[in-house]
DNA sequence: AGAATGGTTGAAGAAATATTCAACTGTTTT
DNA sequence: AAAACAGTTGAATATTTCTTCAACCATTCT
């Protein structure tokens, strides 16, 4: 056990072979921050629903602001969110701007965590 | 297209069929926000690197501590969070506390993401 | 051209989240 | 039993993020 030579940490390094053999496996800041922030765009229930509901169909701000029962602006903010992120796209016709999923990516992840909820609230409930 | 009778938004229905097809086939509220749930938990890079470095081997705080350059507290925090979402789990054994990743659902999701966010990077670099 | 509609934007206020700090618990060492 | 170590906790501060508001742009309708 050696003392540890971080500036911002307050420890030792108890375990220091194992330490290093982690700190030599783990992905770049950068790559791991790019992900954090993957996942930050789904982190919030308007845009999850958003995902839902385009899931089901290309849709138009109006309509997905009255399926969730938000304001235009409100609604607009988080689709620009999601779409610097790469994860719908749109297109214009006319006044109005649709709005789809950009690729099946998305949809994978959707499922797949989707899938882990469902069967976290299922251990729930079964545990009474 | 009528008036949207919404009590929060500010906008007409315009596809008014649409809307009600898309509003049929939605998840109930509280699985979308459980599944944004989810994701938050992940959607934090103190957190993912916790993930990360837990994926690699067990580790205690000390050891999660100087490979993360964070203090103690910081970290038992951010533990706290992932263990409460049921996404790391813990044991102690004498004076520490050892920490894992609770199963594969969570190395599945971390794997996908990844990939996503590798693919989204390669795409930018091939654009210049 | 002017009015109406669909949508965007930036700034400000409101709400949620992360880190710090200081005090604390549990276990081991002496 | 006291000291040292590993870790936790709650409150306070700092930071980030979301929604609102008001003004704005783009397209269509009359």
């Amino acid at each position: 056990m050696t003392k540890c030579k971080c500036v911002n940490c307050d420890c030792n390094i108890i375990h220091e072979d194992d330490v290093k053999a982690v700190r030599g496996k783990m992905l770049d800041d950068d790559i791991l921050i790019a992900t954090a922030d993957f996942y930050k765009v789904l982190s919030d229930s308007t845009r999850i629903k958003i995902i839902n509901a385009l899931d089901e169909k290309e849709l138009c701000v109006c309509d997905i602001s009255s399926l969730l029962n938000m304001t235009k602006s409100a609604v607009s903010h988080q689709l620009q969110n999601l779409k610097d992120m790469n994860l719908i796209k749109s297109r214009r016709a006319g006044k109005e701007i649709f709005y789809s999923l950009a690729d099946n990516h998305v949809r994978q992840v959707f499922e797949i965590s989707l899938q882990h909820v469902l069967e976290e609230r299922n251990d729930k409930a079964s545990e009474n």
